[in-house]
DNA sequence: GTTTTTATGTTAACTACTTGACAAATATTT
DNA sequence: AAATATTTGTCAAGTAGTTAACATAAAAAC
């Protein structure tokens, strides 16, 4: 088979995911499907600073710090400076920024379980370990390769 | 299950795709993955023109239209009219921007068959049919809710 | 055969990222 | 302790996309 079959079908479906919880989250929340990534993976961790969401979000430093001012106007995060410590800056959400993040969640799986659910019934969990499994496989090669 | 597992799950998986693709192109051909795709797309079409190429693409027409030039520069592509036909660009591989097409394309498909091998050996195949099946379920649901 | 509608390709203005350079704060080495 | 290295956040410039508006060509409706 065709290798590149795959990678195809993967950028389809992830395209068709992508779109569609952006559409669903623009329709209710008025938030793109990025910027729900950025609160709900801000609120997904302890201590954040803007470099570490970055690199959770697989984005710039550079990138976040320009988006940061959209969200500190719209009341959703604050930013501030925890005295003793001058390097990093501090990030949270506010409440209403959580309560965004929380409401705007909850909705998307809401949804998503619907879009998932079919008469052909894949077993998603199953499909989701596959995956994990191809990636760990993909990287592992790729060390290997870049070892010898 | 919490069906936003598995759309992160595969976000990664592609990212993880991509980003390898891109760096063995712009190692070895010295063209993005994005470029690769406009190229590999173009070349699987019959009589392309740039709208129906954006369409294939999954971007704007104005996309497209951008992008042409950087393609003309390196003679790539050749665009042209069709006498008798006012409105439609005519798009066609140059002969180098056939053999850069069909030798990236080789290229990508031995590196990625090296990367997939594994001990584990999940069926390539199988995930496909999984995957495809998944997104025409999605697409389904998805219609007859917004017909509801 | 005219009028109206639709489709195409381009432009302008905008968005969200990138890299590279930088100053400042902190860690590490010596 | 001082020198050096690393990390952080920001800025400027560049890239690849977007939408909206437009002129023009072709197709459809009348």
């Amino acid at each position: 088979m065709n290798s590149s079959r795959i990678t195809f079908t993967l950028n389809e479906l992830v395209y068709v995911l992508n779109s569609t919880a952006d559409r669903l989250l623009r329709t209710n929340f008025e938030l793109t499907y990025s910027q729900f990534l950025f609160l709900v993976t801000l609120m997904s961790q302890d201590k954040p600073t803007p470099s570490y969401l970055a690199e959770c979000l697989g984005v710039s430093r550079a990138a976040v710090s320009q988006r940061l001012a959209w969200f500190q106007e719209r009341n959703l995060v604050k930013v501030s400076r925890v005295s003793g410590n001058e390097k990093n800056l501090s990030l949270e959400l506010t409440r209403k920024g959580e309560l965004l993040a929380t409401q705007s969640a909850d909705f998307l799986e809401k949804e998503f379980r619907i879009l998932f659910a079919g008469r052909t019934s894949v077993d998603l969990e199953d499909l989701d370990t596959t995956l994990t499994q191809v990636k760990t496989q993909l990287i592992e090669n790729m060390e290997s390769r870049n070892a010898a």
